[in-house]
RNA sequence: ACGCCCGUAGCUCAGUUGGAUAGAGCGUCAGACUCCGACUCUGAAGGUCGCAGGUUCGACUCCUGUCGGGCGUACCA
């Protein structure tokens, strides 16, 4: 498929060119008046400032020029100064069958997502980061951009200490598993709150284990690797997955020499007895705190590992750009982090981003709970989720020829998928609420919905495919779902462009609706006419074709039948 | 106190460089199955885009002020 606005931007391009008005043109868009146009560009209104002329008069000469280039059905100019353009079918038609273009290589980027902590069980918190930074990561890849994905284990800090302890208190040296660190962290984690020597303890092990303690690494190493086991399972049932499994631990190494950086450059501080590196700057309207890199007591801080793993990605990778996505509330300690890595040159030639989005609420509008108030651990979660599509999914007949195994298979599949459509569908930097009924309908902006509009279609090719490929559009059925096909380009441009994996969503649910509308106003199998049925065959596969592909890019799976 | 984000239909939310009549889903009401999967489709009602100014040919969008809500502001991550 080929983009209908490059396309377009071109024969305007060069028509406000032979128009005499070379600089004002800037792009055509979709039309917001589909009853007048299929698209429009308004950069005679630019033209006319620039070129000191009335805007419907420029618009009239851009449209004299674009009437007689190929594949312009009709091209006017409107009060005050608006150019309707609509497109011939033929062309229409060639664009959404023809062959995509090769993406030239990108950047190379880094994403940052993820982020959970070792030995403590995965919560709804995390939800976000993983399907968000995976959607985005995909869509990277498919505007041509080399994006790797990294976790950013928590693999390194106290919490390693208080598990540690917890499993020492227990007499537990082996043989653990993810439900002992569901026991041990949680209580371990409270006792630290009311108990000092505990804590103490919790800090010495903490301690001792950082600076390369024979005893304490190989447990540090049992618990890794039962936790990444599981970590990779819970990611596994999300879609979600990463080129590095990187943690704290690994950028740990790079501390000295970050110190080293920092002391060189003299940006290092003592202030209130910690080390600190001052990052306002000249141009601040409000106050900008300090980065502190060490403690009193003389011990790292989470940002003295976020610096040290910027140094660490450079020297592996030298990428262009680096993307975090995470939490909107970390967006002040990124901008310092930020601004401490570009003054100490920690990795020149790097842009920093941050794309922070907003937390899952319960439908009270605060962050989603359980029912006694705790948080929410996200196996629980997704096993809730599969439950109430099993349940939902006993109702189809389809379903009923089928066995446990797979109609477990499937509930699976369709409760991610309305999880994370779910989810995605909402801006990413947006609070949003949680509503598991709502996510599940088959009615409205849906992942099942969408997942059913496929299945459908493959009914329908299991009962007669075709080889032809899609040439020729019939009526205004057709013509509306080869235009929201087409509009699926300009998606996921915009979704890379802004990190905003909704306007992807909403992309697939405006396909999946004009496929359903199409589908009831047209017989498909029973057309008599040999050329029309070749050509609706071709459509709805290639529909299918780009829901899927589309889907893929969100990383939501899809059934071939439900 | 300061800073950031949000406020759009009854509810949940979209709204691409400022553009034509502010959109969608749910819900409500009225319709559509002898037919490829009706868990679907068609149509209708529903709005002073929190409020007040300003910039502009044109403002949900930009600027200022104001009210309401969320979050953040050095030794947790």
């Amino acid at each position: 498929m080929l983009s209908s606005i490059d396309f377009l931007n071109k024969i305007v391009r060069s028509a406000f060119e032979s128009a005499g008005y070379p600089s004002a043109f800037k792009s055509v868009a979709v039309s917001g008046r589909p009853d007048l146009c299929q698209y429009q560009c308004n950069d005679s209104f630019a033209a006319a400032k620039e070129y000191k002329k009335a805007p419907a008069a420029v618009a009239a000469e851009v449209c004299e020029k674009l009437a007689c280039a190929e594949g312009i059905a009709r091209a006017e100019a409107m009060a005050p100064g608006f150019i309707n353009i609509t497109l011939a079918d033929d062309c229409l038609a060639r664009l959404v069958g023809a062959e995509d273009e090769k993406k030239s290589r990108g950047e190379k980027v880094i994403i940052d997502y993820g982020g959970p902590n070792v030995a403590k069980p995965l919560h709804i918190g995390h939800l976000r980061s993983a399907i968000i930074g995976e959607a985005i990561k995909r869509t990277a890849r498919a505007c041509g951009d080399e994006a790797i994905g990294d976790i950013h284990l928590g693999d390194w800090g106290l919490q390693m200490g208080l598990v540690i302890a917890g499993l020492e208190e227990k007499g537990i040296t082996d043989g653990f598993d993810t439900e002992t660190f569901n026991e041990i962290y949680p209580a371990a984690s409270a006792r630290s709150k009311v108990d000092p020597e505990f804590k103490a303890k919790a800090a010495a092990i903490t301690g001792l284990l950082q600076s390369g303690d024979q005893k304490y690494a190989e447990i540090w190493e049992k618990i890794m690797k039962v936790s990444v086991a599981d970590l990779k399972r819970n990611y596994d049932r999300l879609g979600v997955s990463f080129d590095c499994w990187y943690g704290e631990s690994d950028a740990e190494k790079y501390v000295p020499k970050l110190m080293e950086i920092l002391e060189s450059k003299s940006l290092l501080k003592k202030s209130e007895g910690a080390v600190v590196v001052d990052v306002s700057e000249e141009t601040d309207t409000a106050p900008m705190p300090p980065v502190l890199v060490k403690k009193t007591e003389g011990a790292n801080l989470y940002a003295t590992t976020d610096l040290a793993t910027i140094i660490q990605r450079r020297e592996e990778f030298s990428p262009d750009e680096l993307w975090y996505v995470v939490d909107n509330r970390q967006a002040l300690h990124f901008e310092q982090i930020f601004r401490a890595a570009r003054k100490a040159e920690l990795s020149p030639g790097t842009d920093f981003f941050f794309y922070g989005f907003g937390t899952m609420n319960g439908s009270d509008g605060k962050p989603y709970k359980t029912r006694d108030g705790g948080v929410m651990s996200l196996s629980v979660l997704l096993d809730a989720v599969t439950s109430a599509a099993r349940e939902k999914l006993s109702a189809s007949a389809f379903m009923a020829e089928c066995s446990e195994k797979e109609k477990d298979e499937t509930a699976e599949k369709v409760g991610m998928a309305a999880l994370k459509f779910g989810d995605l569908i909402n801006h990413r930097t947006k609070d949003y609420i949680f509503d598991l009924e709502k996510f599940l309908s088959f009615e409205g902006k849906t992942g099942p919905y969408i997942l059913y509009m496929i299945t459908r279609i493959n009914s329908i090719l299991k009962k007669e495919d075709t080889a032809k490929s899609f040439e020729k559009i019939y009526g205004e059925d057709d013509r509306e779902l080869v235009q929201k096909l087409l509009a699926s380009k300009e998606a996921v441009f915009y979704a890379n462009e802004e990190k905003a994996p909704n306007y992807i969503c909403e992309s697939a649910y405006q396909i999946a609706a004009a496929f359903s509308k199409f589908y009831h106003g047209n017989k498909i199998l029973a057309q008599e006419d040999r050329e029309k049925k070749e050509n609706h065959l071709a459509l709805i596969k290639l529909t299918k074709e780009r829901l899927l592909y589309l889907l893929d890019l969100l990383g939501i799976p899809h059934v071939q039948s439900m």
